[in-house]
RNA sequence: GGGGCUGUAGCUCAGCUGGAUAGAGCGACGGUUUCCUAAACCGUAGGUCGUGGGUUCGAGUCCCGCCAGCCCCGCCA
């Protein structure tokens, strides 16, 4: 509804002024206009809308709050335009005004939100260059040659369900896989590779390495024990930095066989991404120090070259240094987003044109972000109105509320992981079907499973606010009850039955009456789909959706519970289907935006 | 020592620019099936929003102090 949220916005604004032309002529020339503060209700009793302004002028006007109250609704009644979506306008508690909409109005949204496959979520505008404005979401992010793990799952889905709603809502959204494919370690790596495997780099992609992971830790294995070994490594380091062939084309094997792990999750998971490594921006370190130093912000302290925090301070009161090139000339990590950061907001053929950069990582970085961001700004890498945000999120933790582990105390890998989930999940299945005399073939039990069980590993991610730590446990998530995967595609699925059984859901030229308040409840809670999508664009927590989405289905729930829908006739009847098909629609889009794809019967 | 995040019902968590009597789910207890998938629905119980101040007409929300937990703090990412 935010459509009409603007529009009694619009009517509420003139209704002020009206009421108190003077008060609202001195606060807009003071550049402060008066804000009436029409918000959402905030419970169904007190009808659509709500505006909490009264409360505030009562100072400002020399008034009592009720009284302020009366004068608005005294001018809102004059004008007719409002009092058409209007039902009622009243004053209640200590000065709140509750506005509830007409029948008209609500059945008019719904027969436009019918005709509507953006379901009201209008796309976004183009920038002066006429392009849509552009969106880097940074996220995922594994280290190649090392597996996949729960460390990398909140990133991934997170930031998979960002990218899709920026993608709808229209924006250019550039996907970005940094991954971690250059530092040291590829020192012990080729070393390695050449030692176990001399033939591979004849054989380039052809070859096969086996298990990346195993090979990874013989490596390191070495690297800890044989002193020669290491110092081979170090060698082929400073090799690999220069350039040389072999070295390089040791080091694409890597990247390549790691590539295809983890496009094996990524597939699994759907989730789409370009990968584009810390190596690419090795090209442009040089051209970050030196601009650095040219701008002057280049301090050499204790022989590394770092800039100083004006934010921050360490122990000791001083400022503390993001370095920016090592004693020994090397550039680590702060240097190499640097570099991303400046490429990611340089317009198109030398950038990615960005106006937002969001990073998607652990609230560990915290810190670091903040001093590279710091950094960004004074350099006069980020432009005009460029936002540069961290999208922080807490730990994954077992049910003991500690790090979540493998009974071994490893680190759990993220496709046992997802076969634990649909394994689970297939369990579950079976002993429904089985309790309930149901026969399925083998191609809808698996499909079922792995659909609700990765469905279950996303939404518990995803429905909880990222800030805080989240305690991972699969009976919860793949729990039929409560704000879960399985509740929501159950909702959908109970309307697909529906759907099998009218003849269709063609209602777009009907008209609608409704007669219930299950059926009111639903409508309205159907028409705030919109705001939500904005908010969640705006605040970057997919949550709200969740949340949103769970609270439609229980609404929905209700209703069909209560209601009868094909045992109705005439315009009731219809009425409710067109309910069911907006439900439907809602809940598939709403999912799809948080990468969950749906189900006809399960 | 400095900085960040967190602290809401027995458990897991929501709580949107400060707004009306703080909400869900699970678990507990009790009910509902001639009907579209009961994987559902309805009801009951359960709270000093860590704590002490402050700002405000109004504070879970903003500011300050304190307590507890986690994380970060110069050449790893």
């Amino acid at each position: 509804m935010l459509s009409l949220l603007d529009v009694i916005n619009g009517r509420l604004e003139k209704a002020l002024e009206r009421a108190f032309p003077e008060a609202t002529e001195v606060a807009r020339k003071a550049g402060r206009p008066l804000d009436p503060q029409l918000v959402a209700a905030s419970k169904p009793e007190f009808g659509d809308f709500q505006i909490n302004g009264a409360l505030q002028f009562a100072k400002l006007l020399k008034l009592s709050p009720r009284q302020i109250a009366a004068e608005i609704v005294d001018q809102l009644n004059k004008d007719v335009d409002f009092l058409k979506l209007v039902e009622t306008v009243e004053i209640a508690g200590p000065g709140f005004i509750n506005i509830s909409l007409s029948s008209t109005c609500l059945i008019n949204e719904l027969q436009s939100r019918l005709n509507d496959s953006r379901l009201g979520v209008p796309f976004v505008n183009k920038n002066e260059s006429g392009h849509l404005p552009g969106i880097v979401v940074d996220f995922s992010s594994p280290n190649i040659a090392k597996e996949m793990h729960v460390g990398h799952l909140r990133s991934t889905i997170i930031g998979d369900s960002l990218s899709r709603i920026f993608e709808f809502r229209g924006y250019r959204v550039i996907r970005i896989n940094h991954v971690g494919d250059w530092g040291t370690q590829f020192g012990m790596l080729i070393t390695h590779l050449k030692d176990v495997a001399p033939t591979a780099l004849e054989e380039g992609d052809s070859y096969d390495l086996g298990d990346l992971v195993a090979f990874y830790r013989e490596a390191k294995k070495r690297f800890d024990s044989d002193q020669n070994f290491k110092l081979k490594s170090r060698e082929e380091v400073v090799l690999l930095q220069r350039g040389n062939v072999q070295s390089l084309k040791a080091w694409k094997l890597l990247c390549s066989k790691s590539r295809d792990d983890f496009q094996i999750i990524y597939d699994r998971l759907d989730i789409n991404l370009i990968e584009r490594g810390e190596s690419f921006y090795n090209q442009f370190l040089n051209d970050v120090v030196m601009e650095l130093d040219n701008l002057g912000l280049l301090v050499v302290d204790q022989g590394a070259k770092c800039v100083f925090l004006q934010t921050s301070t360490g122990k000791d009161g001083k400022a503390l240094p993001v370095i920016i090139q090592k004693t020994d000339g090397g550039y680590n990590y702060a240097t190499t987003d640097l570099a991303a950061i400046r490429y990611r907001f340089q317009e198109v053929p030398n950038g990615d044109g960005a106006f937002r950069i969001i990073y998607v990582t652990d609230s560990g970085q915290a810190s670091h972000f903040s001093g590279v961001f710091e950094v960004a700004r004074r350099a006069k890498w980020v432009p005009e109105g460029g936002r540069l945000e961290h999208v922080p999120f807490g730990l994954v933790q077992g049910e003991d509320g500690k790090k979540l582990k493998t009974r071994s105390g490893e680190t759990v890998r993220l496709r046992d992981l997802l076969d634990e989930a649909i394994e689970r999940s297939k369990n579950d299945l079976c002993r429904r079907l089985d309790s309930e005399g149901r026969e399925e073939n083998e191609t809808f039990i698996l499909n079922v499973s792995t659909t609700v069980g990765i469905a279950a590993v996303k939404y518990a991610d995803l429905s909880q606010n990222r800030i805080t730590n989240y305690q991972f446990s699969f009976d919860k998530m793949l729990s039929l009850q409560g704000n879960t995967a399985p509740y929501l595609l159950y909702a959908l699925v109970r309307i697909s039955g529906i759907s099998r059984k009218a003849v269709n859901l063609d209602i777009s030229l009907k008209t609608f009456e409704f007669s219930q308040k299950q059926e009111w409840s639903l409508l309205r809670k159907l028409l705030k789909f919109d705001e939500v999508i904005l908010d969640v664009e705006e605040e970057l927590l997919p949550n709200r959706l969740c949340t949103y989405l769970f609270e439609l289905s229980q609404l929905f729930n209700r209703f069909y519970d209560q209601v009868p829908i094909l045992k109705a006739d005439g315009i009731p009847r219809c009425s409710r289907l067109a309910l069911c098909k907006l439900t439907a629609d809602t809940l598939r889009l709403g999912l799809g935006l948080l990468g969950i794809p749906t189900l006809e019967r399960m």
